[in-house]
Formats: structure tokens, sequence, C-alpha cells
DNA sequence: CACGTTACGGAACGTTTGTTCCATAACGTG
DNA sequence: CACGTTATGGAACAAACGTTCCGTAACGTG
């Protein structure tokens, strides 16, 4: 029918969402997205309408990505508590080893959120799923009895959510093991019970 | 001697603090900042010496506010916890009345702390400072036993720290009061008193 | 009231920004 | 093997970027 493309399209997506995650909006250049998709100014155009458009579709793919791996922490066997000190140590590792795929949900709030209407509502969006996601977890592990209800599984959804975002905050400035360890096992304690409870050493 | 300053240098760094935290290091132009200061570009250049330089000043002088009204907060007589909490509660009434004036250290270090060594360097030493005087705080409300020992003061400083900060960022989605008050009491529970926890990292 | 010194306003600079345009290349189809 | 269609490379664009420069204005001093 026609040239086929040299690139494939979802997979510069994700290329351009790690700029956009490493160096932030405004100081990735197109220049710079160009030479890192090795693709030219029209077929960036033709591909992707624009900086912008790109960066929105970006966003979006990470979130589906952080979405994903978020719900396969949290869904498997065992309580509450341990699979999300799993998903805490994962995030961890991948922020200690200096990798530093650094969230890019995390750079756009801070970055974005206030003067593009388009990112504040995604976010508003996706955060709030994540949200219902995690309260509807934490919902059935207190049927089951394995956390506590000291709190709205609302408010605990969106605290655990946003200390684990918060992890790349701190890692922006240590990124050292023991300094992401302290902070994750004092966030985790929210989800001891309150109660006195049996000493298992 | 010559021709007088027609605007004052601590008040025009402190504007400039203000925009850069309310639109970011790169997303403020120049020109955005010459018109908030309502100079011209040979002051703005004579004052300061270019963006990057007076972006380090503000920096700088929001970090001496911020720590000093830190210091405002947690020395007065009261038990830790209690004062803590007032902290929280007045950073939330800031950032529920959507004033705005977000924490400038926040942007600077998921804008810039990987991109421009200087800020870095700055986040670095500041936090470290800070974390020091609230572990010391800590510290001296343990041994008049205040609060717990559950976690080392060093850690728990960090913590309480990143989480009145991850405020700001929870803000950018929504500063909804209750939302924030939600966050700010599950936090706040790290201070209750509890045994550790066996399974402490 | 002239002088030296410093601050001011604003035009101008070269560079980089995001984007557009067009001639050319690479396909599937008739 | 020509044709229609779509992708590509790179020149070109206006606008905005951070910065410099210069003539002029506003002081304190002699």
């Amino acid at each position: 029918m026609a040239r086929p493309k040299e690139f494939d399209h979802d997979e510069a997506v994700l290329k351009a969402a790690a700029l956009f995650g490493r160096q932030g909006y405004e100081a990735t250049s197109v220049r710079h997205l160009l030479d890192e998709l090795g693709i030219s100014s029209s077929s960036f155009y033709a591909a992707f309408g624009g900086k912008e458009q790109l960066f929105m579709e970006a966003l979006a793919a990470h979130a589906e990505i952080e979405r994903d791996q978020l719900r396969l922490f949290l869904t498997g066997t065992g309580a509450f508590r341990d699979q999300f000190k799993n998903l805490l140590d994962a995030l961890i590792d991948e922020l200690a080893s200096g990798g530093g795929t650094s969230s890019l949900t995390l750079r756009a709030a801070i970055e974005l959120a206030a003067s593009k209407p388009d990112v504040l509502a995604f976010l508003s969006r996706y955060l709030s799923e994540l949200i219902n996601m995690v309260a509807n977890l934490i919902t059935a592990a207190t049927e089951r009895g394995d956390i506590s209800e000291a709190y709205p599984p609302e408010h605990l959804a969106r605290y655990l959510l946003f200390s684990a975002f918060n992890l790349g905050f701190v890692a922006k400035v240590s990124s050292r093991r023991d300094t992401l360890e302290g902070y994750a096992a004092i966030a985790l304690h929210a989800l001891d019970d309150h109660r006195p409870h049996p000493v298992i050493l």
C-alpha cells in the first residue's frame, strides 16, 4: 500500500517516557527526543502530533505499566502487609541501583499538574483509579483480619500509594539503600496492628 | 556616591522564589521574572548574575525561611507529637487554601537535583541539616519519654520531614482538606506509642 | 553646578525552541 | 513497471530563549 514505518510506535513512546522521566518535560527538547528515538522531525510530527501530545501518550503508557506492576504485587497470596513490603523492597532495589527509571507520574505531578490541565486531569483520574484499587484490596484484607481497620480504606490506600511515590522523592536527594529502607520501614508501620500484638521473635 | 537601586534585593529574591515555586525553573523565563520583579534586564544581570544564580539564591532564601518555621513549630513547649501535628495542620491550611506557595525545595529536588549538581549539593546539605535538627529534638523527646524509641532518631526524622514535604505532592493532585488530613493522620501514626515490630527490615 | 559613579530602560545579539514544508524514498497494487 | 500512498531526511521558519550592550538618568561629592 505504502512505505512502511521504520520504527515501532509503542516502543518509541516508552523511550520517550524514560527520557521525560529522567529529564523532565521542559528540559527535554524535541531535538533530544529525535536523537533518542532515532527518527526525523517529519516522522515525529506525523506519528505523535507534537511534543505535548507525545508526553501525554508517554504518561499514559507509563501509568499503565505502573498500575499493572502494582496490581501484580498486591494481588498475590499472603498477608497484605507482606505484599506491600515486597512492593516497597522492589521499588527500593530499583531506586538504589541508580537505574533511575524514576516515576514519570511523580515528575508530571510536580512539574506540570499546576500548569497543564490535561496532565492534572489525567493524573487525577489515574491516581483515583489506583486508590480505589488499593482501597478494595485493603477492605478485603481487613475482612480477612489481615490488617486492622484503624483508618478508612481509601485514606490508607492513598497514604500507602503516596508513600511509595515519595520514595522517588527521597531517592532524588539520597539514593542510599539504608536511607530508603529506613523510610519504608516507618511508612509500613501504618499497617501494623495498633493493639498489643504477640511478639513473633 | 551614585544612583541608588530602585528595588530591594532580598525582596526580589523572595518574589523570584515564589515564582519559581509556582512554575518551576525551566518554565519560568527571564522575561517573566523581569515582569514579576518589575525591573529591566540590565538591572537583573547586574544584581543577580543570571537566571541560574538567582535560582540558587532563591532556593537558599526559601530554605532559610522553611528551616526557621520548622524550628519554630518544633521547639515550643508540649509533647513532640503535638508539635509535629501543629506543623502538619499549618501546612495543610496553607495547601488547602490554594495559596499554593508550594515548597520550592520539593520542586527543586524533583526538577533539578538530577541535572544541576549545585542544586543537588545544596539540597543534600540542607536536608541533612533539617534531619539532624529534627533527630536531636526526637532524641530529647525520647529521653523525656515523649515518644517511644522504636526507630533510629535519624530515620524517624527523615520520615517525618519527607512526609511533610510529601503533603505538597499530594496537594498537587488533590488539595481537598480531608485528603490532606487523611494522609497526615496516618503519617503521624509513626509517632504513636507502639512496641517495635519484629519485622523491621 | 559640573563630575564620577552606579542603576536604569530597552534595543539587539546569537542560539535554541517547537513546528512546518517539500523533495525523495520505499513500499503494495493494478 | 508505472502508479498511488505513506514515511523519511533535512532545510527552513517564526518565536522565544538567556544574555549583552549602550546611551541616559539619578544620585553623592567636590
